[in-house]
RNA sequence: AGGAGCGUAGCUCAGGGGGAGAGCACUUGCUUGACACGCAAGGGGUCGGGAGUUCAAAUCUCCCCGUUCCUACCA
C-alpha cells in the first residue's frame, strides 16, 4: 500500500461516511449461517419507528456494537439483526396530528385509507433512526433488516395468538382496564405513569337508610359518586359498627347501596370510610367481584357521562360533572369539606391525559403460567441477568405480574385476528380469514376492530427476526441470541416479555445473558428527557467532535451497574484522544511507510529495553482488554487501552524509539520499525471495536496489511514468551532515572534547552549495566549530554541529587548549587519515604501479622521495607554530603 | 409502604480485605524531530459519620446521616 502524508489532525467527517460505505459494500456484517466459528448474536433492541437518536440509544449501540465487533475477531459468526416497532399509540399520534393539520381526520379518511397513510409516512420518515444508528458505526447485518409490521412478523404474531388462544393463555373479558380518553384506547398497567397533581378531597355525606344519621366518605373524584355500589368501611372500626349490612342513599342518584365491611379500607385515611364505584375504579373493581356488587359505567369512552346517570348530567365531560355534583351537593348540604390535596394520578405515557378507569371489553393474555417458566429460567442459570442486582427486581415483578391486556383501540397495528359470527354471536379465532362460522355456518362474520399492544409483537422479536414461524437457518444457527443489552427502563415492558414468549414458543429462552446498561444523564444528574431540554444529543456530538470520541467517551463511562453523567466536555476530552492516536500514526507513518524488515519479534526484543518492554506491556493489555469486554466491563477496556496508548505507547516508546528510529545501527533501526509496526497495529485491532473509523483509517494507510478491511482482522495473537518482568523492571528504574533529572530540571529552573550530566550510583551490577546499556534513550529522554552509571560513580562536589530506587543520582550543576534548596529537596522525600517505611516496618513488628498473614503477604511486605530501607540511606547519605558541603562553605 | 443503588482529589468517577488510583480541572515551565486536540514537572484525599469482625477495613457486617432511583398504593 502506497503511503501518503496524514493531515496534521485527524479530520472524522472526512472519513466516516467513507468506512460506512465500504463495509457495506463489502458485506463484511452478513454472517454466513454455514460459515465456520460459534455463533455469536444479538437482536437490537427495535427502536420506535417514530424515534429520533438519543444518548441512550448512543450507548446501547456503542456496547452492542463493540461486543459484535470483538467477537467477529474471535472468529465468530456474529449476526445482529437491526430493525423498528411499529410504536402503534406513537406513529397513529404523529400521523394523526399532520392529518389534523391539514384539516382531515383518520375517521375522515376511513380505516383502509388511514392505515394506508401511515405505511406512507413510515416510507418517508421511518428509515431516520435507523440511518443514525448506521452513522454511529453499528455493524449490524441490513440484508436482514425488520419492522414488527413485516409480513413475516405480521404473521408470526397472529400464529402466536391463535396458539396462545388455543392453550388457554389468551382470553376475552369485560374487566376494569386504563382508559385514555385522549388516545381512545385500553393501555397496559405498564403504560400508565403516576405523577403528583394537586386536587381536591372532597368529604362527602351519604343518608343512612333508615336512620337520621350519615355516613361521610372522601373522595378525590365526586362525579364517579354516579357510579357507586357500595359503601366501605373497616370491619374492626368501631365508629361504624353500627352501620354495616345497613343501606345508605346515595345522593344526587336515589340509589339504595349496601354498606359493606372489607379489611382493604384504611381506618386512618381520610374519614375511614369509602365509597365504591366498581366501574371507574381498579380497587373498588376488585372489591366489587369479592362482594358481588353490581358494575354501574356512568362514563363513555370519550370520559363523557352517559345514560346511566341522571339526565341532568348526561353528555358533560368528567370535569364539567364534577363541578355539577359538588355544586348540587353543596346546596344540599350533603358537602361537609372540600380540602386541597396532593396526590398521584395516573397519566398516558404517550399523551400525558389523566387516565380513567373503564370497563370494557377487552383481550388479556393470561400472564402466571408464561411468568412462572421465565422466572425458573433465571433461577436455573439458563439466562443471566447483569448486572445480578436485576435479577431481584425481574423476579419481583413476575411475582406480582397481572394478566396483560393486549388489545388497544387504534387502526395502527397488528389487527386481532378473531371474528365474531354475526348471526349466532359465535367467536372465532383463526390463523385464515374464515369464510363461514363454524357454529352455524353463516357466512357473515365481522373482525374485531382492535389492534394488538406493539409490545405484544416486540416480545417476539428475539425468533420473529430469524424467521418464525418457519424452521429456518438463522432459528437454527443464532437463536438463543448470546446477549440483549439494554436499559432497565424496558425490564418490565420488554426482556420479561421476550423470555416469556421465547420459552413459550421456542423451548427456549431467548438469550443468554441480559446486560442491563447504564442510564445517561445529565451533568447534573437528571434524566435526559424532551421536556427538561437537558439532552445532549448524539448526532451533533458525533459532527463536532466525530462519532469515535463519543463512542470512546460512553465506553469509558459505561461502568456497570451505574449510571453516567454526561457533559459535553468529555466528549471533547476524549477527542483529544482520537486525535493523539492520529498523531502516533503519522509519526510512526513518518518511518515505516514503507513497511519494516521482517523480523522475529523475539529477536527485536533483544536490540533495545525499550522494545521489549513495550511488546510485554502489549501482551499483557491484550489480556486485560480481552477480559474487560467479555466481562462487560467497557470503561475498564478503554481505560487500559488509553493509558496504553497515551501513557506508555506515545509519552516512553515513540519518543526512546526515536534515538534507534534516526540512529545509524541499522539492526536497531530495524527492530524499532518492525516493533513500532507491530505495537501499532496490534492495538488499533485492539482498539477497533471502541473506535471503528479513526483505527480503519489508520489501518488503511499501514504499509503491509493482508486484509484491508480492519473489522475483518483477527483479535491479535497472544505471545505470551514477550512478557517480560525483567524488562519493565528496568524499565521502571530507567524512567526513575529520567524523572529524576526532569524533576530536578524543573525544581531548579533549568531551561529546558540546556544539556545537562546525570551520573547514578549503583551498587546492583545488573542495574548499573542495564542503565548504561540504555545510556543513549535516558540521554535522550532527560536531555543529557552525558550518562554514567556504575557502583564506583562518586558524588561530584556541586551537585543536585535524587534516589532512584536503591540508587543515587547526581546532576552536576556549573555555576553555584544552591544548598538550602537542595536540602530541602532531599528532606521532603525523605519524610515521604520515612512515613511509608513506618507503615510497614509497624507492620512487620506486629507478630500477629507475621504469623497469619499470608506468606507472600508479609514476603512483599520485607522487600518492600528493604526497598524503603535503601532509598531512605541513600537519600540520607545524600543529605549529610549537603550539611558537609555547606559547613565547607560556611 | 417495599426494594435497589450511590456517598473516594475541586469535578466526573474506577477500585473493592494487605502499597489511595484515573481522566478532566488546577499550578509551574516549554514553538524538544507526530500531536498546543501538545510536551514536561508538580500540588491536592479522616475513601459520609459511628460501632463491630479481622493480624489487617476505603473494601465485610450493623446502625446513623445525606442522596438518587424503581415498584405498589394513595378513597
Amino acid at each position: 500500500m502506497t503511503s501518503e502524508a496524514l493531515s496534521k489532525g485527524y479530520e472524522p467527517a472526512d472519513v466516516e461516511a467513507k468506512w460506512i460505505a465500504y463495509w457495506q459494500d463489502e458485506k463484511t456484517f452478513t454472517p454466513d449461517p454455514d460459515g465456520p466459528g460459534e455463533p455469536y448474536s444479538i437482536v437490537i433492541p427495535p427502536p420506535n419507528v417514530t424515534g429520533a437518536l438519543h444518548m441512550g440509544h448512543a450507548l446501547n449501540i456503542t456496547i452492542q456494537d463493540i461486543l459484535c465487533r470483538y467477537h467477529r475477531q474471535l472468529g465468530r459468526k456474529v449476526l445482529w439483526v437491526p430493525g423498528t416497532d411499529h410504536a402503534g399509540i406513537a406513529t397513529q399520534n404523529v400521523v394523526e396530528r399532520s392529518l389534523a393539520a391539514a384539516g382531515s381526520s383518520r375517521e375522515e379518511l376511513g380505516r383502509e385509507a388511514f392505515i394506508e397513510r401511515v405505511w406512507k409516512w413510515r416510507e418517508e420518515y421511518g428509515g431516520k433512526i435507523l440511518n443514525q444508528i448506521s452513522r454511529l458505526g453499528a455493524s449490524v447485518d441490513w440484508s436482514r433488516e425488520r419492522f414488527t409490521m413485516d409480513e413475516g412478523l405480521s404473521k408470526a404474531v397472529r400464529e402466536v395468538f391463535v396458539r396462545l388462544y388455543e392453550d388457554g393463555l389468551i382470553y376475552q373479558g369485560d374487566y376494569i382496564i386504563n382508559w385514555c380518553p385522549r388516545c381512545h384506547t385500553a393501555l397496559a398497567d405498564l403504560e400508565v405513569e403516576y405523577a403528583p397533581h394537586i386536587g381536591k378531597l372532597y368529604h362527602i355525606r351519604y343518608p343512612v337508610e333508615g336512620t337520621e344519621t350519615f355516613v361521610t366518605v372522601a373522595t378525590t373524584r365526586p362525579e364517579t359518586l354516579l357510579g357507586d355500589t357500595a359503601v366501605a368501611v373497616h370491619p374492626e372500626d368501631e365508629r361504624y359498627k353500627d352501620v354495616v349490612g345497613k343501606f345508605a342513599i346515595l345522593p344526587l342518584v336515589g340509589r339504595r347501596i349496601p354498606i359493606i365491611a372489607d379489611a382493604y379500607v384504611e381506618r386512618e385515611f381520610g374519614t375511614g370510610c369509602l365509597k365504591v364505584t366498581p366501574a371507574h375504579d381498579m380497587n373498588d373493581f376488585e372489591l366489587g367481584r369479592k362482594h358481588g356488587l353490581e358494575v354501574i359505567a356512568v362514563q363513555d369512552a370519550a370520559g363523557r357521562i352517559n345514560e346511566n346517570a341522571p339526565e341532568k348530567y348526561r353528555g358533560l365531560d368528567r370535569l364539567a360533572a364534577r363541578k355539577a355534583v359538588v355544586e348540587d351537593l353543596k346546596e344540599l348540604t350533603l358537602l361537609d369539606d372540600i380540602r386541597d390535596y396532593e396526590h398521584n394520578v395516573g397519566e398516558c405515557y404517550r399523551c400525558r391525559t389523566v387516565i380513567e378507569p373503564f370497563v370494557s371489553k377487552q383481550w388479556f393474555v393470561k400472564t402466571g403460567p408464561l411468568a412462572k417458566v421465565a422466572r425458573k429460567a433465571v433461577e436455573d442459570g439458563r439466562t443471566i441477568i447483569l448486572p445480578d442486582q436485576w435479577t431481584k427486581t425481574y423476579y419481583d415483578w413476575l411475582d406480582n405480574i397481572r394478566d396483560w391486556c393486549v388489545s388497544r383501540q387504534i387502526w395502527w397495528g397488528h389487527r386481532i385476528p378473531a371474528w365474531t359470527c354475526d348471526s349466532c354471536g359465535e367467536l372465532v379465532v383463526a390463523r385464515e380469514t374464515p369464510t363461514s362460522c363454524p357454529a352455524c355456518g353463516g357466512s357473515r362474520l365481522t373482525q374485531d376492530p382492535d389492534v394488538l399492544d406493539t409490545w405484544f409483537s416486540s416480545a417476539l422479536w428475539p425468533f420473529t427476526t430469524m424467521g418464525w414461524p418457519d424452521q429456518t437457518k438463522e432459528l437454527a444457527t443464532f437463536y438463543p441470541t448470546s446477549v440483549l443489552s439494554t436499559a432497565f427502563d424496558i425490564l418490565f415492558f420488554w426482556v420479561a416479555r421476550m423470555m416469556m414468549m421465547g420459552l413459550h414458543f421456542m423451548d427456549e429462552v431467548p438469550f443468554r445473558h441480559v446486560y442491563i446498561h447504564a442510564l445517561v444523564r445529565d451533568a447534573e444528574g437528571r434524566k435526559m428527557s424532551k421536556s427538561l431540554g437537558n439532552g445532549i444529543d448524539p448526532l451533533a456530538m458525533m459532527e463536532r467532535y466525530g462519532t469515535d470520541a463519543l463512542r470512546f467517551t460512553l465506553a469509558a463511562f459505561a461502568a456497570m451497574g451505574r449510571d453516567i453523567k454526561l457533559a459535553e466536555e468529555r466528549i471533547e476530552g476524549y477527542r483529544h484522544f482520537i486525535n493523539k492516536m492520529w498523531n502516533a500514526a503519522r509519526f510512526a507513518l513518518m518511518h515505516v511507510a514503507d513497511g519494516a524488515p521482517e523480523m522475529e519479534l523475539s529477536q527485536a526484543a533483544k536490540a533495545g529495553l525499550c522494545h521489549a518492554m513495550i511488546l510485554s506491556r502489549l501482551e499483557r493489555l491484550k489480556g486485560t482488554v480481552s477480559r474487560a469486554i467479555e466481562g462487560y466491563q467497557f470503561n475498564e477496556a478503554a481505560q487500559e487501552l488509553y493509558g496504553f496508548f497515551w501513557r506508555e505507547f506515545c509519552d516512553w516508546y515513540l519518543e526512546m524509539a526515536k534515538v534507534d528510529l534516526g540512529g545509524e545501527d541499522e539492526f536497531k533501526k530495524g527492530a524499532a520499525k518492525r516493533v513500532l509496526l507491530t505495537v501499532l497495529s496490534e492495538t488499533l485491532t485492539l482498539m477497533h471495536p471502541i473506535v471503528p473509523f479513526v483505527t480503519q483509517e489508520i489501518w488503511s494507510k499501514l504499509p503491509g496489511t493482508a486484509e484491508p478491511n480492519l473489522a475483518k482482522v483477527p483479535y491479535p495473537p497472544l505471545r505470551t514468551e514477550l512478557i517480560s518482568d525483567e524488562a519493565e523492571a528496568a524499565m521502571e528504574l530507567l524512567r526513575l532515572v529520567v524523572v529524576g533529572v526532569r524533576n530536578i530540571r524543573a525544581e531548579l529552573n533549568i531551561n529546558p534547552g540546556v544539556k545537562l550530566t546525570a551520573l547514578v550510583h549503583a551498587e546492583d551490577a545488573a542495574q548499573a549495566a542495564s542503565l548504561t546499556a540504555n545510556a543513549a534513550m535516558i540521554s535522550f529522554m532527560a536531555k543529557l549530554e552525558r550518562f554514567e552509571a556504575g557502583p564506583d560513580v562518586a558524588a561530584p562536589k556541586a551537585s543536585a541529587s535524587a534516589a532512584c530506587g536503591s540508587c543515587a543520582l547526581f546532576v552536576p550543576l556549573s555555576g553555584a548549587v544552591d544548598f538550602d534548596v537542595e536540602f530541602l529537596r532531599l528532606s521532603k522525600e525523605e519524610v515521604k519515604t520515612v512515613k511509608e517505611l513506618t507503615v510497614v516496618e509497624k507492620k512487620l513488628g506486629n507478630e500477629d501479622f507475621v504469623s497469619r498473614a499470608p506468606a507472600d503477604v508479609v514476603a512483599k511486605e520485607r522487600e518492600k521495607q528493604d526497598a524503603l530501607s535503601e532509598k531512605l540511606a541513600r537519600l540520607r547519605e545524600l543529605k549529610d554530603r549537603i550539611r558537609k558541603l555547606m559547613a565547607e562553605e560556611a
